[in-house]
DNA sequence: TGTACATCAGTGAACGCGCGTTCACTGATGTAC
DNA sequence: TGTACATCAGTGAACGCGCGTTCACTGATGTAC
């Protein structure tokens, strides 16, 4: 204590790092909120379904105060969202860069894949709920974070050379479907009863089966022009 | 007027096809209950988010009866999903009796199968909608209808030989994922904004385009035993 | 057929409750000089 | 550095409202005899 002085004594403008500033403070509470709604859906809510009040209950606030950081739930959501990011693809490209055979690559990206599902439990699941349930501009936001990842994921194909017989809108086409398969699953993982591993490991099996049928159908898809 | 005295004389237990009875009047506010909680989902509104009061109301019914159909919303939900019923086997049976080329039977088969959604929009706004986003129950019990929707096309698909390379569990895997797909195209199209002809078909040849990679990898696929 | 009684779908009023939103406020953080 | 003022995240109380559910009821339908 007392061997600096100047950090205790020096107000706002310095003391940027520190825990009190204004903007700090905010940050962590609109964190709170976020985190609030994320854990009232663990118990098998639907966001759409969230009352601000329960929102601002759980995040230990008073029910107005929402309001210095969104405008409704709505907002929030999309927040939500944002935070959220689907941004896996890193992981994914990983285990492609190592220039494995085709189902070897299928086979760990599912892995890579659960285990992110599973490590991000709450936001998947927001993003399964709402997807086709929540409001109309929550829906629409879904809807382009997944094209988004769709497009990448199609990125990805291009750079390692996957299907370098496919133009490519095919190659986004099957990325469109992958995606759509590693979502459907994501659905049946993250409503499987608790502690049933057995019924996630079937599922997981699966999806392994589902992505090999369409890569099958992958090398045999002819482009049209 | 006069010339049928008895059937206005007559009472009840003669009168039964007639639009008095009671157990008759109550079967058509019942239907006035399901078809007012569909039509409030028309306006782009999830099942889970209905009040009671709402669906009495659009019935043109005092709240309170409505718990002489049903216990709570819940019931009505399942009420919906039971009638509603994804019966549309026979028509896609039709479709693949024809014996004609893979393709084509795809084809026509999306085409039936589009034509039947839009026809049936509300019940499957309904599924697609509460499929991931509703109560526990009704996830369950979308989740037992959509899995006895493709043993049916599996039991369609052994019917026709359509895939006699392959074993019964791979053939409802196949079954699976194009049931999977036809649902996301279901709600994609169910989406879409009104009067957007262009999109809808844009997705319809989507789904035609899945479900032939689908169909190119299934030819590829060999049992594992 | 006629009468007396039972059933029960639908009514109308009332209840307590949690909701979203508003308002004037407090007091710590931040800024100007 | 010290002082005087501005900002603004969070408070506490209050509002009017729609909600689900209850209660005692009405009167047409249905049944027994």
């Amino acid at each position: 204590m007392g061997t600096t002085p100047h950090r205790t004594r020096r107000s706002a403008p310095v003391g940027r790092g520190k825990e009190l500033t204004r903007s700090a403070g905010k940050l962590r509470t609109r964190q709170a909120l976020l985190e609030a709604a994320l854990s009232l859906m663990a118990d098998n809510r639907s966001f759409t379904s969230l009352s601000l009040r329960e929102v601002t209950r759980r995040a230990r606030m008073v029910p107005n105060a929402f309001y210095r950081h969104f405008p409704n739930l709505e907002a929030l959501g999309l927040a939500i969202l944002d935070e959220g990011g689907l941004t896996l693809r890193r992981l994914l490209r990983q285990v492609r860069e190592a220039g494995l055979p085709d189902r070897e690559v299928v086979r760990r990206s599912v892995e890579v894949y659960v285990r992110y599902v599973l490590a991000n439990r709450a936001n998947y699941l927001f993003v399964v709920r709402e997807r086709a349930g929540g409001s109309a501009i929550i829906r629409e936001a879904i809807r382009r974070e997944i094209s988004h990842f769709a497009s990448e994921m199609a990125a990805d194909f291009a750079d390692f050379r996957f299907f370098p017989h496919l133009s490519p809108i095919s190659q986004l086409m099957i990325a469109q479907i992958v995606v759509e398969m590693m979502l459907a699953a994501a659905a049946d993982i993250l409503d499987l009863p608790p502690a049933r591993d057995d019924l996630e490991a079937e599922l997981i099996e699966r999806l392994k089966r589902h992505l090999i049928v369409v890569l099958l159908g992958t090398r045999a898809w002819r482009d049209l022009k």
